[in-house]
DNA sequence: CGAGTTCTTCTCGAATTGAGAGTAATGCCG
DNA sequence: CGGCATTACTCTCAATTCGAGAAGAACTCG
């Protein structure tokens, strides 16, 4: 049976009842980590275990916009900044048995977010907080979102490499340094000061001048670096690839 | 509001009735040249339009599963043959006005087929055919599914870049020049015979010879060529770059 | 058999990458 | 204020990869 006769043929609401939520899987950078935005689940099921914001699309709607109304409410967000947050959606889930009250079929988002004041718990009661991915163990995760915090990290890491969407995670003007931790961080290695340096400039695109530099040096002494913002390019050509993991020799 | 609040004070059935379905972008190639799988809508709205197959996900039924259903049913199709197309999500799509008659949210996958019998329209009376995307203009296309359409192309594109797939276009036994006319077909321009033999044979795990070659040279002459089969890379390391499109020049 | 076609390998210069080192500007500390 | 550690940025050089062309061998067709 397919979608237009099934439609002629039945009232939608005497279908199975299906829910469709977004949830959002925000990221961003404190202190050299990577942080994910959570709540905590006060009501049963799952209780005391933490979630990904999210909620029900509303009836008018769009996904994206649905998303975005949800990362405002956990994070306070409102206006330029919230409109700065690179949001793209990520994949649905929908299995069948996900939640065990009803057919619940969510889609995902995923979210990189400049440095941000700490989160505060929506309208409702919960804890709402930015927490280091490393911290989380699948355990302490409600429904399937450790499946789908690992997609989207898996994501994140994939679109550094060929988008210029790590200048996302960084306020508009930034230097070069701060765009190679950027990487290193979500990556998870250290990369090649010299060679990195050299490859974003040679990007076209990817990032422009402003011709300032920071005000003071490193804390710890080095010249002032130059500022940079981010250029027009959608796409990164060529990428920047990240080293290969260790080959799966055959 | 979020999730579990809204499930603990409402009845889900009293909420605005919201549908999820599955349509499917099927991708194969035909006389050198990409076909897509439509089926032609019988019923207002879009009547006489052309759509892609799809339609409502069964209570129990996980979204990948339904998505092969649905292929299944159009495609006449089952078993081994079945098993051996590539199938992944591609995107939901969720406008509020998408479908005119209520809301409903499509999640989008895209599947990859070595060529195959005509199609049969499922159990209704739509026609199913294999169309090449070249023929296409979005004014024949019902609902939004010229833009799904699009995605689905473009992911096409990238996945052949760094992912073995483009092997799924092909039987299970290829030559590297079948391999090559897949990029072709699927990129719409000719690649170097010489680069692409020694590139697609320096991949570690993207393809491995059977030690077979065909039985006869090409029709208007030339060597037999040596046989391989797709290798176990699900990535490939390094990928497969097509050519940079015009440089947007800055 | 001859001509044309095609698979496969080779060559060579250009471009890119990886690794290390060098230079100059800066903050910190005594 | 001077020396030193730190850091931004540039440079060099070898290794690797890539693009383009060509050569050689194996084959089909007439």
């Amino acid at each position: 049976m397919n979608e237009q006769d099934f439609l002629a043929a039945y009232d939608p609401r005497d279908y199975p009842a299906v829910a469709v939520t977004v949830d959002v899987v925000a990221l961003t950078i404190r202190e050299g980590a990577l942080h994910l935005l959570l709540v905590r689940r006060a009501e049963p099921p799952y209780a005391g275990h933490w979630a990904l914001p999210g909620g029900f699309v509303r009836p008018d709607e769009d996904l994206a916009a649905a998303a975005r109304r949800e990362l405002a409410e956990e994070t306070g967000l409102g206006g330029e900044r919230l409109r700065r947050v690179h949001l793209e959606q990520l994949a649905s889930y929908g299995a069948p048995d996900r939640d065990p009250r009803m057919r619940i079929v969510s889609v995902a988002h995923l979210a990189f977010a400049p440095d941000l004041p700490d989160a505060t718990a929506g309208s409702d009661a919960d804890e709402a907080a930015w927490l280091p991915v490393t911290a989380l163990s699948s355990r302490q995760l409600a429904f399937d979102h450790g499946r789908i915090i690992d997609d989207g990290l898996e994501r994140a890491r994939s679109k550094l490499e060929y988008t210029p969407l790590a200048t996302r995670f960084l306020d508009p003007e930034f230097t070069v340094t701060e765009l190679r931790e950027v990487y290193e961080t979500v990556w998870g290695h250290p990369l090649h000061a010299g060679n990195f340096h050299r490859k974003v400039l040679s990007v076209p695109g990817f990032v422009e001048s402003t011709g300032a530099s920071t005000e003071r040096g490193g804390a710890r002494g080095g010249p002032r670096a130059k500022l940079y913002r981010a250029g027009d390019a959608r796409l990164l050509h060529p990428a920047l690839l990240r080293p290969a993991r260790e080959e799966t020799v055959r």
